[in-house]
DNA sequence: TCTGGGGTCCTAGGACCC
DNA sequence: TCTGGGGTCCTAGGACCC
């Protein structure tokens, strides 16, 4: 059997943790550069606003409701979902924290009757530990537990526990939840499945494979089986390193120079750079891409993108900012209003393999270890401490951040406010 | 005026190999 | 006029997730 927890409007109970106040307001937390809307309080979403609304859309609403409104915070909301699995991790061994506010447990090793019990435990457990409210669904596959997640988030009289013990358990509910509400059905299949016949998760569960194979892909088979009870889907508990990395923002307003937008994209070669070592890898490619004002409909658009080869795989920051900064010399078009651009590295491979390139030598251990020294400056000091001059100080190309909450949990200072 | 960021997997088609 | 069988690798695009 395996337990989905998952906080309910994660970022927004964050901010309630160390602002009370805000508890029985609506509260809404922002994306980067404050433009949509990410999260919602319960008293939001019963408003009726809806997840990714443009803000600037929601004025009167947010004057009328007296909306709390903030900026994203995620260093805080990092630190207590860090907090919440650590509380989790008393009840299962055997645990995949699958994103920043959910986490999957095999919880085999509980007597099946107790289940429903273990549930309201760990639930308690995890408020008392940090204050943030969670729903728990148990089921015999990962897709059913997240069915049950659903039930005990929708339907108010479980107290935020739901179990489906079996196939046949889930047979009396899964008529109820429609098709798109399943796990890995998205907007583009629920519509295809609707017009073969397919409504609800039940239909789904009863479908005929080859159909589902044909018609669709085995990713949807899996899904269907998953309903029916046999798991398709394991749990990971290591998380595998990225195969990808990707750094980019929205800039706080539009930039023309070539310049400003080195500096930014040099700024995320450095923090790509930091994903890179932190998870033991090294990139073989750079790719870049700076792009217009995709809503200005007055403006010449324009968007380009390119790839850098590095010359050996590296997660060295000066490299890979010297190659961001050639990508940037060959996609830069002058005349235009650049209004975001981006860094994805590729071709990741364990930073235990040094294959040499024939005529760029590396001293590896130069560089590893001056790469050491800076992680270790700016774990110790805070975040740009040490840095490459590129990314320079001027942040002409900084998103907005109008309204952030302090770090109450890392931050010497901040944790000081607290106390007080 | 104002509209996020970061990931994964699968499939089809083309190019290539013997 | 007739024209095999069995593979791999890469890429772009489309679907999904949080």
């Amino acid at each position: 059997m395996i337990a989905l927890v998952d906080c309910n409007n994660f970022y927004a109970s964050c901010e309630r943790i160390f602002q009370p106040w805000l508890r029985k307001r609506p509260v809404l937390v922002l994306s980067s550069n404050d433009g949509c809307v990410i999260a919602r309080s319960q008293e939001a979403k019963d408003l009726g606003i809806p997840m990714g609304a443009p803000i600037h859309t929601l004025t009167e609403t947010v004057i009328k409701y007296e909306i709390y409104v903030c900026s994203s915070n995620f260093t805080l909301y990092a630190d207590i979902s860090k907090r919440v699995m650590s509380a989790l991790g008393s009840f299962s061994p055997h645990i995949e924290v699958y994103s920043i506010d959910e986490s999957f447990l095999n919880v085999d090793h509980h007597p099946q009757e107790n289940l429903l019990a273990i549930g309201r435990q760990m639930r308690q457990s995890v408020l008392e530990w940090t204050d943030v409210p969670t729903g728990i669904g148990l089921g015999p596959t990962k897709t059913l537990a997240k069915i049950a997640n659903r039930i005990a988030k929708k339907q108010k009289q479980h107290g935020g526990v739901f179990v489906i013990n079996s196939a046949e358990e889930a047979r009396e509910v899964l008529p109820s939840i429609a098709v798109e509400d399943v796990w890995g059905v998205g907007r583009q299949w629920s519509k295809k499945l609707k017009s073969v016949g397919i409504v609800s998760a039940y239909d789904l569960q009863q479908a005929d494979d080859k159909l589902l194979r044909q018609k669709f892909n085995v990713v949807l088979l899996r899904t269907a089986t998953e309903l029916r009870g046999i798991p398709c889907l394991t749990m990971e508990e290591i998380t595998p390193a990225n195969k990808t990395i990707i750094a980019s923002r929205s800039f706080g307003t539009q930039m023309t120079k070539e310049y400003d937008i080195e500096e930014a994209v040099a700024s995320f070669a450095t923090r790509a750079a930091e994903k890179l070592r932190k998870q033991g890898s090294l990139a073989l490619y750079l790719s870049v891409f700076v792009r217009t004002n995709i809503f200005n409909k007055f403006q010449e658009q324009y968007s380009g993108g390119t790839t850098v080869a590095l010359p050996i795989a590296t997660a060295y920051t000066p490299a890979l900012v010297e190659a961001a900064r050639t990508g940037i010399h060959r996609i830069f078009r002058d005349g235009y209003s650049y209004k975001k651009a981006g860094i994805v590295l590729s071709g990741i491979l364990p930073d235990t393999i040094h294959q040499q390139a024939l005529f760029h030598k590396v001293n590896y251990q130069k560089e590893g270890g001056s790469m050491n020294a800076m992680d270790n400056v700016n774990a110790k000091y805070g975040k740009g401490t040490l840095r490459v001059g590129a990314i320079g100080t001027r942040k002409v190309w900084h998103p907005k951040l109008e309204k952030s909450s302090k770090n109450y949990t890392t931050r010497y200072e901040d944790i000081l406010v607290v106390k007080a």
